[in-house]
DNA sequence: GGACCTAGATGAAAGGTTTCATCCAGTCGA
DNA sequence: TCGACTGGATGAAACCTTTCATCTAGGTCC
């Protein structure tokens, strides 16, 4: 183990060239001559000598580096966006890193100020708050931020999100068309404006059709959760069958695939006795015993367009704030048929 | 926007003092008088002031974040490990830097580099080979490693793992207790370790209950997903009913749930007509329609202990590797019962 | 009143990289 | 032979923070 790491002027010492070489050989490798280049190859292997990106950075002002605060590490959904930013990052060479704030806003403000400190070339969040004053200081101090998967009332940031009333009404239609006229929907907590939205979007089905608000039940939840969805089902099996709905939508996926659990427990057919439909369309929806209708997002490219954005706005000074709204899909399967 | 980030300097010029004077208000805040803190700090609010992170890792030598290279960002129990990290990370005030292989060796080496070129504090890793050449390289130029579930051959990291032959056997030990005499141990690659320890285990409690290997069939698969597990449970139902086996035990979670969701398909009762084990009961087994029997590895503990060993190794020069066995848990759920 | 302390403030130095103006030694043309 | 040019190499300066030896002013004690 040496006790210091190799520099450039260890390197430069080694192989006899002056610092300034060294530099050019890692920067601008084509204005230095064959020999010495490699003569300063030679020595850099010989010293193990690895670049010190702090210096780098110190010198170039801003880091190589995006970022993504996600919302909650154990919904997969999350999982994938983060990998459609990283498909976009690996495409420009840069980092991502990723922190978790599991719907903590304290853990937000902690990853928020340390992305600023380490001077990222931008954000990407999916904020336990997006009213949150925090995202309007940190572009005011020169480090854009872009919102993913929620809206922010103003055109203060980028966002990337995906059309949740319309995403409920596919849903509420597509059970509505399968006769069903009397509907739970399973979400919470209220304050979360998808939740609201994807009612809203129930709504709006119902009244297409020419059916009242009263077709469909609101069933709160705390979380959306799949343990939430277990008491979810509970709550439901137990009401007496005549005022039973005959179908659940789910303001996301684990909360669906909690209630499907608890109503296989409870003995109830899927979907004679209850048809299901989720929101997300993650990867554990479709690989369900009774494989679960969903809603998909586009979750990589919603993560991919949101990185786009974010160079954007971190390469052009005077760049335009922009809302992209991609359109969601109903995926039919089991549980509704 | 200002142009140029406030820095210590400008700072100190508008507060009216010297830049010393600045530093320690941040770094030792009782060597200072109330007032000059009070006027600093006004200074910093007024000016926008964000630590430069660069700047301090430039001086420190070391950076204060740890990393972690994850194997697969889909399967949630990487997730759960991940999340065990950043307990342990935060308690000790240090950053979490996430990266996610996705299985393939050439990300990983990306990952590895510029993880060095940060100087991170050390980094924890699955990886993708546990025998790959560069972890060796990291630790020897001063960048410690401990590989994360997994282990290796000679005594040249820490490893915090878990004893996958006691899991596979108490898996099986498990099904022949229930009577089951023709079981399925389905899973690969076989290159794999893990897969290989967990059919080890199995093996050991078949001769421990007096039977012979041919009570196990091996069913292979490309790897540990949840399509390969419906293949296999293709594969599984093809067969004569008369040779087929009554009960199977799957080398992961992602495996069963397939193995599941085929089963339902296809019409087969779970657990009569056939009962499942998995192994690592991430939060989806427990939450599938028919809860999963599974195999459990304590997760964050994993996560966490590692982080730890990082950490000793890390700050100890002179630290002796420690390989870390946890002792796996069977849980027993509706597939089996 | 002088010696001694102490709390507080100071500013130069160091840390590694990149850039850029400068310099050097050949080469070519006239 | 001289001047102009060129491909290469050079090293000082800048980026921002932290540390540490040093300094100052005011207070205490005899």
């Amino acid at each position: 183990m040496t006790i210091r790491a190799a520099s450039v002027k260890d390197v430069a010492a080694r192989a006899g060239v002056s610092l300034g070489t060294v530099s050019n050989v890692l920067n601008r490798p084509d204005r230095v001559s064959v020999q010495t280049k490699a003569r300063v190859e030679a020595a850099m292997a010989e010293l193990g000598f690895v670049r010190n990106e702090s210096a780098r950075q110190l010198r170039a002002g801003r880091s190589s580096a995006l970022a993504y605060v996600m919302l909650d590490g154990s919904n997969p959904f999350f999982a994938d966006v983060a990998h459609g930013i990283e498909q976009a990052a690996e495409a420009q060479d840069l980092s991502l890193f990723t922190c978790n704030s599991n719907n903590r806003a304290e853990r937000e403000t902690v990853y928020l100020n340390r992305l600023e400190e380490q001077r990222v070339q931008g954000i990407l969040i999916t904020p336990v708050n997006p009213d949150a004053e925090a995202l309007d200081e940190l572009p005011r101090r020169g480090t854009p931020v872009v919102i993913v998967d929620r809206t922010r009332g103003g055109n203060t940031h980028c966002s990337v999100a995906v059309d949740d009333v319309l995403g409920g009404e596919l849903a509420a239609r597509h059970l509505i068309e399968l006769g069903h006229r009397h509907i739970a929907y399973i979400g919470g907590p209220d304050p979360l404006g998808q939740v609201r939205d994807r009612r809203r979007g129930a709504h709006k089905a119902l009244a297409d059709a020419g059916l009242g608000p009263e077709h469909l039940v609101d069933i709160g939840t705390e979380a959306l959760t799949v343990d939430e969805g277990r008491k979810a089902g509970e709550r439901l099996v137990g009401r007496p069958a005549s005022s039973r709905p005959t179908a659940a939508f789910c303001a996301n996926d684990l909360l669906a695939l909690g209630l499907l659990q608890q109503c296989v427990a409870l003995r109830m057919s899927i979907p004679d006795d209850l048809a299901i439909v989720g929101y997300d369309d993650i990867d554990f929806a479709a690989a369900a015993a009774v494989p679960l209708t969903s809603v998909r997002q586009p979750r990589r490219e919603l993560g991919r367009r949101a990185a786009e954005l974010l160079l954007a706005e971190a390469t052009d000074p005077q760049h335009e704030h922009e809302q992209v709204v991609f359109t969601p899909e109903l995926v039919v399967r089991g549980s509704t048929r």
